[in-house]
DNA sequence: AGAATTACTGAGAACGATTGCAGGAGCGTA
DNA sequence: TACGCTCCTGCAATCGTTCTCAGTAATTCT
């Protein structure tokens, strides 16, 4: 019932469990055929645990995020795993967003992987580089936490997104422009935040505290953000969704109202969304490639092994991965919207 | 650099491996608090390797699934994350629909997991069963391979779904009509064919083979099966889409090719589509609660585990989860496509 | 034929934890 | 003081591998 081990397979061949282990490790012995028909007829399977324990390495690496119903990361992860080759086997976690569980997970990790590419929750977050005290070669991905700068990682180039979607509203005329943007304690919500406000400010356009609106990544943050934006007194022209969720929930919320997009009010996402030509108007939205940005990250987590295993020096490597702008429908200029009637 | 050992902290403290184990496991020590201080100090992590090994038990389970980037998919995993509690890590494995994949990410499952909870990619495949002679627990979802009665199982009523949809279109007066389904080695592929096959022949409309096209459950092949269905030179007045990705696609072939729903083709998808309010007009679909799924396979995991561990005898569980259809605006009575056009 | 080389083999010590067992310290009771 | 009881402790075996080391058989060289 239960599996055989190394041993068992040794003493029906009649061989040590040395020469078994050999046989497994693709070394020449002798009664290699016996051996193989053995594995066989027991079921044999070698123990991950003993192996891990006793050679350190597990040839796996863990892919550590937030939400793994967010396309994005599922994207992430696809493009890693593509990258990782067949000699590693890629598992994912999801954090669900809770710092305590990310925590418990990076430590149950250990000892499990030879690395780990993580999108951190929060950037005050030191769970991971204490982590990384144990010598688990790690890379950031997407987001990092504050010490990141000893550490690999992978971002987007959220600064100048924000900056071509404020731009490019700025252009169409719009000076009430609203961002929604993510958690200003996650990297991808503070720097998209920060691209929005250095271009207003660049533009001598005022900002205006109300139209900064922190929300959380969900749909449903989107979408109640969307509906406080559209209560406001003075609502905005033009609005930046800071994912593709948010703008999935601030689409349901214009939808459910009825607002014209774009006569009505103009909208651009940062990252497009993944079925762009379904929805009418198209999305305009800033574009980075998910999937390469996942295999970006593998690549670096494998060298970072590579060299860890070669007791080889690397400085800490920041990759950033580039944006553009994707016109489609959903941005005009500004026609104001007609005034908030009471109730 | 490289992590403490129980030794190391023992050492430190001055008392013998085993009181610290005994400290980790929640026993009452003497030196409590020196011992937790020398954990602290040496950054001591417990070997997730060597726990295992002794103790033969993981606290993790894992969720295997042919495409991640699935919005199902992702729904089932964290469906079944939900319901593991705290108690157990949840991993999920991307087995790419690769058959090779699957097999040799079972393999490496193999030592460091409690238990699987498994979609597999084809019904002939043997490896999950041949797996499970190794006594580790294991749930199919959503799929099961020929052998499944042995095992339990969390499955979608596919037959009644593919039924609603097929009866709808009927009731509608379409007679012309089309199913786009999955593979038909996979069991929602076979199934849902089944299910539009036998509810033809009930209401006595003759089956088109030209109109069963077999498909692989992405975007791609959604869109090449619709494009083809278009250029029939009778093409169906209904259309029925096997899955969330093949809806995605043939309905881009239809707004591409500029097809008007519902007045031109009526489309049915089998899963109803993640943001259904955005696209217009909505997708009338065949409902089923993914998430609730997820969490059913994780209960029958768990109690699978459970039972194992206690030795207790548990007959195969069957799971079947409901569906039901949600009217939106694709559907209306047939009016016919206008003759094809040569070239 | 004898020496040197090659090619494989088995014994046994790790890896880092858990756990059964026997024993010792501390306490209460007679 | 002597006894028993409880509670904690350390020793050592164990889990299933890998890997070093020394040794043996087979082969080649002189």
């Amino acid at each position: 019932m239960s599996s055989a081990t190394i041993t068992d397979v040794a003493q029906r061949v009649g061989v040590s469990v040395a020469t078994v282990s050999r046989y497994l490790s693709g070394f020449n012995v002798r009664q290699r055929d016996e051996i193989e028909n053995a594995i066989h007829e027991l079921n044999y399977r070698p123990s991950a645990a003993a192996r891990n324990l006793k050679s350190g390495r597990t040839a796996t690496v863990a892919i550590v995020v937030p939400d793994i119903s967010n396309p994005f990361f599922a994207a992430i992860a696809s493009g890693a795993e593509a990258a990782a080759g067949p000699d590693y086997m890629v598992l994912l976690v999801n954090s669900g967003a809770v710092r305590e569980r990310e925590e418990k997970i990076l430590g149950q990790l250990f000892g499990r992987v030879d690395g780990v590419i993580l999108s951190p929750l929060q950037e005050d977050n030191e769970g991971p580089s204490f982590f990384s005290k144990y010598g688990l070669p790690i890379v950031f991905v997407d987001r990092i936490t504050a010490d990141a700068d000893k550490f690999d990682s992978v971002l987007v180039d959220n600064v100048k997104g924000a900056r071509l979607a404020t731009e490019h509203l700025i252009a169409l005329g719009h000076e009430k422009i609203a961002i929604i943007t993510g958690p200003l304690h996650t990297t991808p919500g503070r720097l998209r935040a920060e691209g929005y406000t250095s271009t207003l400010k660049r533009e001598k356009i005022a900002l205006q505290k109300r139209y900064l609106i922190e929300s959380d990544f969900t749909r449903e943050g989107g979408y109640a953000s969307m509906v406080k934006l559209l209560e406001d007194p003075i609502p905005p022209t033009a609005v930046i969704t800071g994912n593709n969720l948010m703008s999935i929930g601030a689409l349901e919320a214009l939808k459910e109202k009825q607002i014209r997009i774009p006569e009505d009010i103009s909208i651009i996402g940062f990252d497009d969304l993944e079925f762009p030509t379904l929805i009418e108007p198209g999305l305009t939205a800033i574009f980075r490639p998910w999937h390469e940005q996942g295999a970006e990250a593998m690549r670096a987590l494998l060298a970072r092994i590579a060299a860890q295993a070669a007791h080889t020096e690397l400085s800490p490597q920041h990759h950033m991965v580039d944006v553009h702008l994707i016109e489609r429908g959903s941005c005009a200029p500004p026609k104001g919207l007609p005034a908030r009637s009471k109730g």
